[in-house]
DNA sequence: CTCCCGCGTAAAAAAAGCGTCAACAGCATG
DNA sequence: CATGCTGTTGACGCTTTTTTTACGCGGGAG
């Protein structure tokens, strides 16, 4: 879950905010001077930070370019201020975003969200993206497969099903699952499709072929990759 | 320079924008509806679009979904209505910020600047932005090839296309997200298109034409640049 | 013990995909 | 107006991939 940093020094918007946030199972750390909220920065290395400008020990500003020396971490800044200089000013000075108080919860929100979401990286993968057994690697995000440090070829429906069993480390998956993910949701029994390509990829990816050791037959019932 | 792509149907705001934009060294590209919004949007890749709401084709929120369908351009939303269920919609469609007419020219353009900003590549600041191999050089900044020295002529396409495979460096990249991020989304079956230009890409970047090094294929699957 | 079914393997036939050459149209340039 | 460059499209031979067919093996049921 994401965590997200707090930075306001009125009390009740802190607890507002925290309230809100927690509810929809971010991590919440809050602060209420600019130096606390540097600290903060550093240490809980937070996915967003909601910074007021009006802070008692230093400028909002100040805060902004203290944190973009070192972090791309998104900043909606939230002010009571509504000038156009503030606001040019402070984007400029490398917040993402800009709330004039008061403002609605759920926009708030929805912005917070943007601000996440667009900082994500491309790949929206979730999870580790390389399995690593101690005869070959499957790189899931690159789609490669190596072996003994050079690359094995995979024509289309290997990968694919590697994949899916890959996908599925340590778990039994159905014939019927197999099939309809590979070949398409109108095939379910031709299981002669996967006894080919399974041959295929223990030719291709196992050390004894003919005793595989990652990809284990469950007579009758399916496949199992086991790292 | 940067390229902006303005969507909105009443022409004095068009105008506005696009002389303060002018003013301010982007190139300005304009539409009035949503078709041709998202046309323009995938022969001129813009690096941000500024999208008004009340367009008299579509719905403005699914020409925000028709963009993220393929592209994470940043869509900066411009609307005449201030409810919070209207940003919310915007902001979750996939709108990066929302400003409500009418709006400050001032504030827009910082807005524009923050959104510009945050999608750069994060080795913008004199990253690595020059790929080598032994046979030629690509400079992704510069946008510029040589090879032995000398400079490599590619026509748009073909640099487009190199681009995108080089951003993806040892990933495969399908056939399907290379015709949409160079042909656009409307294309991703042409995979004739492919085989013409790798041809030329090859002929012209590679040692040895017929038996490719870095521009590999991955027959059935997509294209891989390895380095 | 024998039969039968599911499994693994191999090799065929069929289908799909790839690279290449060449022609053509649109467009900007000179 | 001619020219050259670029992007699009079609045709063809060839290779790879998928599908289909065939056959041997082994374990469990009867």
């Amino acid at each position: 879950m994401n965590r997200v940093l707090v930075v306001d020094d009125e009390p009740q918007i802190v607890r507002a905010l925290v309230i809100n946030l927690k509810a929809r199972k971010y991590e919440v750390d809050s602060a209420s001077d600019g130096a606390t909220a540097l600290r903060l920065a550093a240490t809980r290395h937070p996915d967003v930070v909601v910074l007021d400008l009006g802070l008692p020990d230093m400028d909002g500003v100040e805060v902004i370019k203290g944190l973009r020396g070192w972090t791309r971490v998104p900043i909606l800044v939230l002010s009571a201020r509504q000038t156009s200089d503030e606001k040019v000013e402070a984007l400029d000075a490398g917040a993402d975003d800009y709330v004039t108080k008061p403002f609605g919860m759920d926009e708030l929100l929805a912005r917070l969200r943007a601000a996440v979401r667009r900082a994500e990286p491309v790949g929206a993968g979730g999870g580790a993206a390389v399995v690593r057994t101690e005869g070959f690697t499957v790189d899931l995000a690159a789609k490669k497969v190596t072996r003994d440090g050079a690359d094995v070829r995979l024509t289309p429906t290997e990968w694919h099903l590697l994949e899916v069993l890959v996908r599925n480390t340590g778990r039994l998956v159905s014939q019927k699952q197999l099939l309809q993910e590979v070949w398409g949701p109108s095939y379910g029994t031709e299981t002669h499709y996967l006894r080919v390509y399974m041959a295929q990829l223990r030719r291709k990816l196992e050390a004894d072929p003919s005793h595989p050791r990652h990809f284990v037959t469950e007579p009758g019932m399916g496949y199992r990759f086991e790292r």
